[in-house]
DNA sequence: GACGGTTCTTATCATACATCAATGGCCGCC
DNA sequence: GGCGGCCATTGATGTATGATAAGAACCGTC
């Protein structure tokens, strides 16, 4: 299956030829779901990273009250799993699910170990996904804190303005810690106060 | 400067002989901050990893309204750094400032590139802190997500009874995104359905 | 032991957002 | 082309938390 997006997001993030990118990615399964179809649901263990080729997921949560609260999406060229469970081997509390027909690239941890031997910089490179993570995760949290639901709102178009027209608003809502009617109402109090698009 | 602390955390937590740990701990510097001071500013650029060998810490941003947002507290055993900052080289968006008088011990680049070097398991090491820290940030946006004041509150009561005795409440409500008054509220009710503590 | 600062509490009022319920648009499907 | 499901909108009402203000408790300090 072709995995152009995956290889290039290689060969642009690691010092690494053509050729030995192409037969490292062999070991790494590619996998269709179709819109609705879950990656990881809860309670499950996340065996693997999951790199998105095309189409688009979210991660999620279903917190006691029976709501559901997205973590972040991923579009195409994005990494999504779940580290807690992955990496500390523990039962996931999220679940992982396509919002359109998506690819994705299946990466496991001998995949990463079997990189981390053949490619002297790839710890770095994944040290600075952790660190992206932390960064985003970090932003989040602030703007949780100390942002109303249309700044929030606002703060998402900024850095997700693709994504917004892709989603159905319920979810942006989700993402943003609001209901969707209390996002309907935010967004026509802008547009009444001249805000376009 | 007695660093009986971070001593004994290297030895639990990497595979390393009692010797070569001192030899290596000379290269870090040890200061000492008293109550109130700051270790970062907004804007300055963060060149350390603190460790707390003793006293308590936090690590706050100031939003445009003028309102501090608590997004950590590190006591004694504690790691703290603006990952943003030191590692993006960028102006900090937060403050670091200690909570007690405390003993720190300031790690900088050059030394994690030492340990790197001589130790060969530090990487996991350093990776598994990363980890942790990305699995603890995504509890919080969770619950900032899903989870009234009054189970916040109890959440951090439970993560943090330390804490809660050694800050003043107000500090308490800034970690949990709420006014110092209505924390207050939220006790009260607490305590008025019998609950202790 | 009085003073001034900080912190906590309490009361009243204000507001952002949630909840509940109804309606209408949109769209795929039989 | 009508039917049913999803989604967005809107209105009425409820509620948790914020804002403001004032007083009480605590605490280190001179």
């Amino acid at each position: 299956m072709d995995t152009t997006n995956f290889k290039t997001y290689f060969t642009l993030n690691l010092d690494i030829e053509e050729a030995e990118i192409s037969s490292l990615i062999e070991n790494c399964p590619t996998k269709t779901f179709s819109k609705g179809q879950f990656l990881l649901r809860e309670n499950e263990f996340c065996k693997h990273t999951f790199f998105v080729e095309s189409g688009l997921l979210r991660q999620y949560s279903i917190d006691n009250k029976g709501k559901e609260h997205i973590l972040s999406f991923a579009p195409e060229n994005w990494f999504v799993t779940d580290r807690e469970s992955s990496y500390f081997n523990r039962p996931s509390s999220y679940y992982i699910q396509a919002l359109e027909d998506s690819k994705v690239v299946l990466i496991d941890e001998g995949f990463m170990q079997l990189v981390a031997q053949k490619i002297p910089n790839f710890t770095d490179f994944n040290n600075r996904l952790l660190h992206n993570h932390i960064r985003h995760l970090q932003t989040r949290i602030n703007l949780l804190l100390s942002a109303t639901a249309e700044e929030r709102y606002l703060q998402f178009i900024e850095m997700y303005p693709d994504i917004l027209l892709r989603v159905p608003q319920t979810m942006v809502a989700s993402y943003l810690g609001i209901t969707p009617e209390s996002l309907s109402r935010v967004r026509k109090e802008l547009a009444q106060r001249n805000f376009r698009r």
